[in-house]
DNA sequence: TTTTGTGAACTAGTTCACAGCT
DNA sequence: AGCTGTGAACTAGTTCACAAAA
């Protein structure tokens, strides 16, 4: 049943490299959106050369990348779209509806709660979770319940949530990493500021937007100070 | 003016180095925020080593980062927590006020408007601008007025407004960049995904919710094939 | 011919280890 | 003694350039 795939695998193992960068798993997503445009487009094969133009990659870059997986591609030719979305799609792990929990139904909660983006490549937000009894029970504007955090353990069971949002104040953030991980959920989405510590079997992605402002403003302070000197 | 910081200025010239990296700019950040904890703390002094092991840093890459600045430290003792924190915010612009435009008033602009953490470290959201008739004219919850976007060159000028966060749906989001840049706005934080054109002296920063969310399913979709293995 | 897949070269970023200051 | 600041060594990541395949 992996026949069609075995012309695939040379002499050396694939399908799960001993270890992948992580700048390598996000470009792989900057792919499968690029491809997902070119798809709707209508084109039918892309070389990696066309792909960097037109997306502002590097074109051995996207190669390597690939390769780290399979050879997807066919030599003087390009890579099939269809093809090579699929692909990515699988390794990517979106070929399964992933079940996100967001924790903290705040402003940042609910907002993320109704986001349309993440519905669109195939996340399903199936609760959110707060502490407050006046939210427990209600649902977001999108129709996700909000459920109380001490239940976690027993909705993340039934509604085998895959992954938690982490929505909530800092100072509560890293209790609720605590019960998100006691709960089972092995894939954490961090918004709060600041370092939490998790198992070394859960994966822990923070936004800081904090430190993404403060990062501009380093900038302005910067170009400022050489501007004033000019 | 400068005559205080003269005794951090050796041989070379400091101040506006050549060029540091995003990824030590971003650092600066974390250590403020280490900082601001000590200091509340009321803790005195702390060594680079302290500071790693507290925070989970690297002492080496504490001391490096600072070096591009100047040297903050004292030999033999470590640095004064007060002292390097009015540095670091210093270095960081924040020693300023910066003004803060969210375009689009949709629920994740109006939740960033809201967002206490922005305020905590001195930014100010001063304005949301958004195009729907029933909002413009409103503010949000937290008091935040809702202006036209087609007012931005306007009303940027009259609110010196800084910096700008693009929360609009994807396709808006580069006709909203190319308006703000023509408010003559420097530095911008995108939140919609895909890639964004702006000029040369337009810092762009973007959070990708969909390539973090992507890298987590990455992460599921490679564990469970090895735990399946096993 | 075209374009992939990939070793080799290069560039960027991190960590080590120690001279030198307090 | 203790700890910074920094060259040197190392590690990771990117880009080049070309042999091999279609």
């Amino acid at each position: 049943m992996v026949a069609l795939n075995l012309e695939n695998l040379p002499n050396k193992r694939r399908q799960t490299p001993e270890q992948v960068s992580e700048l390598t798993t996000n470009r792989l997503s900057v792919y499968l959106r690029c491809l997902n445009e070119l798809d709707a487009a209508g084109v039918q094969t892309i070389s990696s050369q066309a792909l960097a133009e037109q997306f502002q990659l590097n074109a051995a870059q996207i190669r390597k990348d690939l390769a780290y997986f399979g050879e997807f591609g066919v030599r003087g030719v390009g890579y099939y779209v269809k093809d090579l979305r699929r692909h990515l799609r699988q390794i990517l792990g979106l070929d399964r509806r992933l079940r996100v929990a967001i924790m903290g139904a705040g402003n940042l909660g609910l907002a993320l709660a109704d986001y349309p983006g993440f519905r669109q490549e195939g996340f399903e937000i199936a609760a959110l979770f707060d502490t407050a009894n006046e939210k427990i029970g209600h649902e977001s504007r999108g129709g996700v319940p909000i459920h109380d955090i001490n239940d976690l353990k027993r909705i993340a069971r039934r509604e085998r949530l895959d992954i938690a949002v982490i929505a909530v104040p800092a100072p509560h953030a890293q209790p609720v990493v605590d019960q998100v991980v006691a709960g089972g959920i092995k894939a954490i989405l961090n918004f709060s500021p600041g370092a939490l510590k998790v198992p070394p079997d859960v994966k822990l992605k923070s936004v800081d937007l904090t430190v993404s402002l403060e990062s501009l403003s380093f900038y302005l302070a910067q170009g400022d100070a050489s501007s004033g000197a000019a």
